[in-house]
DNA sequence: ATAATAAAATACCGACTGGTATAAAAATGG
DNA sequence: CCATTTTTATACCAGTCGGTATTTTATTAT
């Protein structure tokens, strides 16, 4: 999981895992099958441990620009993900993944627009969301303003860069004028 | 320089591009010198005969709103785009671009926001955009969603939602309320 | 202590990569 | 028509890929 995130899962190789976790190459195979199912098992634990944060956000309750200022830091400045996110990173690539791992990667992204769009439900219901868009519409722009400033961190960007793309994009949905993060 | 626009650059490989262009390989490799020669020759070429509409669009000096309907109409409808974008594509792996590739990849990606900010510049002057953000990093910003929505297309996403995605990612410059678009 | 079993290390497989050396064919110059 | 040069086609290079077969080493159970 470490070498998927650190860098790009389509430039690690199997032969470089084996040697990075000290396990013998049958034994890897033995345990997960191949390389689609250790990126399969790698995704699932990385959605367990690394994208529930999101969803702990969302699920918070907290009032609309605060939820948004939680999301815009994990994104752009919790060090963290300063090399990116494995799910984004597979879902870029996803012409080149195996069928496990490309149900996963499916599976997580449209729980990632349901999420989001509770989430909105939720702020219109309390009165500090008015906006004018069905909320799946724009829980799918949220879900890819936060994987461009997740591509742009793993890609080296200057963080500030980064951090005043990402403003402007929230800034669609924080209110009036741009922005207060 | 079509394989490498509809397929990744990353995925054709120098012998598949001999058999495709019906070319010999040393004699690509005495034209070009070899796979970062052939991608800065195409990248070169397909800024100036693709890219150069979007700068077009941005010297034309219509209202905003009309130029950002020409951009969203080229990123998210031009059926010329469908596959995405040979830069885009080349920028999102730079990282295993030879040096004469990342370069052009370099220069045009500073270009390109040149462009936006000249062009933000003169609609400010023009009345038409009152923003209060700094051209520059309102033009990344705008660079940032183009090439999302190139980078959906060319991943075969829905265009209803590529194109709603470009709207909401325009209002933010578009004007007050969102979404004439 | 020995027999059965599980794991590991190693070497290997065919396929593909970018790149090149060589040999045959074609075009060109006199 | 012949000699030279350019281009082609082909085979090859070393390296890597995902995946596996084989052989050796540990572990376990009796």
């Amino acid at each position: 999981m470490r070498a998927y995130w650190r860098d790009d899962p389509a430039d690690v190789s199997i032969n470089a895992i084996c040697k990075l976790a000290d396990v013998s190459k049958p034994g890897l195979y033995r345990e997960f099958g191949g390389e689609d199912g250790l990126m399969r098992a790698v995704l699932d634990r990385y959605a367990e441990q690394v994208l529930s944060e999101i969803g702990e956000i969302l699920a918070r309750g907290a009032p609309l620009t605060d939820s948004l200022q939680d999301l815009a830091h994990f994104a752009g400045v919790d060090p963290k993900m300063e090399t990116g996110c494995v799910f984004y990173k597979m879902r870029a690539g996803k012409h080149r993944l195996g069928p496990r791992t490309l149900e996963a990667v499916t599976a997580i992204d449209a729980a990632a627009v349901d999420a989001f769009s509770e989430f909105l439900d939720a702020r219109r219901a309390a009165g500090d969301w008015t906006g004018s868009h069905p909320a799946p519409v724009v829980a799918r722009y949220l879900v890819e303003q936060i994987g461009l400033a997740l591509m742009q961190r793993a890609s080296g960007e200057d963080p500030k860069q980064v951090q005043d793309t990402l403003a402007l994009g929230f800034s669609v949905v924080a209110g009036t004028g741009p922005s207060v993060l």
